[in-house]
DNA sequence: CCATGATTTCCCATGATATCCCAACGTTGC
DNA sequence: GCAACGTTGGGATATCATGGGAAATCATGG
């Protein structure tokens, strides 16, 4: 369950000739009043995009792995995936992170990144792929709208 | 949990002619903010790899021995190997340790090593083998993706 | 107790990288 | 139009990883 304020909607801007982009200020501001001075990222396991989010993200990430017996197989697994694996990135004073080669490779990006709001984390996406990622999930939510209306006003 | 700020992601650093290697300045920041001026470390009991940490780790060990009963043969058998095996490595002005022979034997390394963080401790492996490892832990962690998927951004 | 060789530790130099700092520009709202 | 804010750009600075020589330390045998 998603406590404090959620990251939403999608923000687009450039990645500078150094590597940098700036987060959305939105999504500072939520990071901020998680009292986390970083972003932790890691690379999605499905899809051409960067997972992120602030202290609570990782904290749930943390959990999961601590979740299990230490001695365990699944323990191990989880921790170098987990952990050994995501990265944490800092602020410069503007605001901007500097994106490593790995996840820019992951996420085929090139001159911008599209942070896109998914509650409790958000992506980073190359900016057209993010575009024909939503076609799609619109279309297939579309198709299963009869699962909103009860519940979401004025849905479909 | 994890109390202070723990180790993660993975950093990979060359070894020198005379056998040193630069601990990732991340990961030495966690150990100072413990306050060890050292580097603890043992060989893995399940891999091919040196497992590492600083003072919360090595209290952690020490609690594992002290946990039981000292005329109890567990207390002496952990003790051995925890404590007799456990060996404190420390740093150069720049930030580097010498790895012994045995455990540069244990985890098969060569020309560069590979951290990998994992929460309260780290482990240092040969850069490829790392790799496997790691591949195998991601493909592992995927087949259980329901766990993860209510709560990581794009698991599984 | 000293001499010796081997090892370790320190110190400095060097690129490469990352970080900071300052400035400019477009937007938005007053 | 002006002020505040967020984004963008680029030069200056600091940090980090790395390599190698010099000095100090240690273990050993005489």
């Amino acid at each position: 369950m998603i406590v404090g304020r959620s990251f939403l909607a999608t923000f687009t801007n450039k990645i500078d000739s150094k590597g940098r982009v700036s987060v959305p200020a939105k999504f500072r501001e939520i990071l901020e009043a998680q009292g986390s001075r970083a972003l932790y990222c890691r690379a999605s396991f499905v899809a051409p995009a960067i997972a992120a989010g602030g202290a609570d993200w990782m904290a749930t990430l943390t959990q999961l792995v601590e979740g299990h017996d230490p001695s365990s197989e699944m323990h191990d697994d989880f921790a170098y995936t987990l952990l050994g694996e995501t990265i944490e990135l800092t602020f410069d004073p503007e605001g901007r992170v500097a994106l490593p080669d790995e996840l820019v490779a992951h996420a085929k990006l090139s001159e911008a990144a599209s942070f896109v709001g998914l509650g409790g984390y958000f992506e980073i996406w190359e900016p057209r792929a993010l575009e024909i990622r939503k076609i799609q999930a619109r279309r297939a939510a579309s198709e299963r709208r009869g699962l909103l209306r009860p519940k979401i006003g004025g849905a479909a």
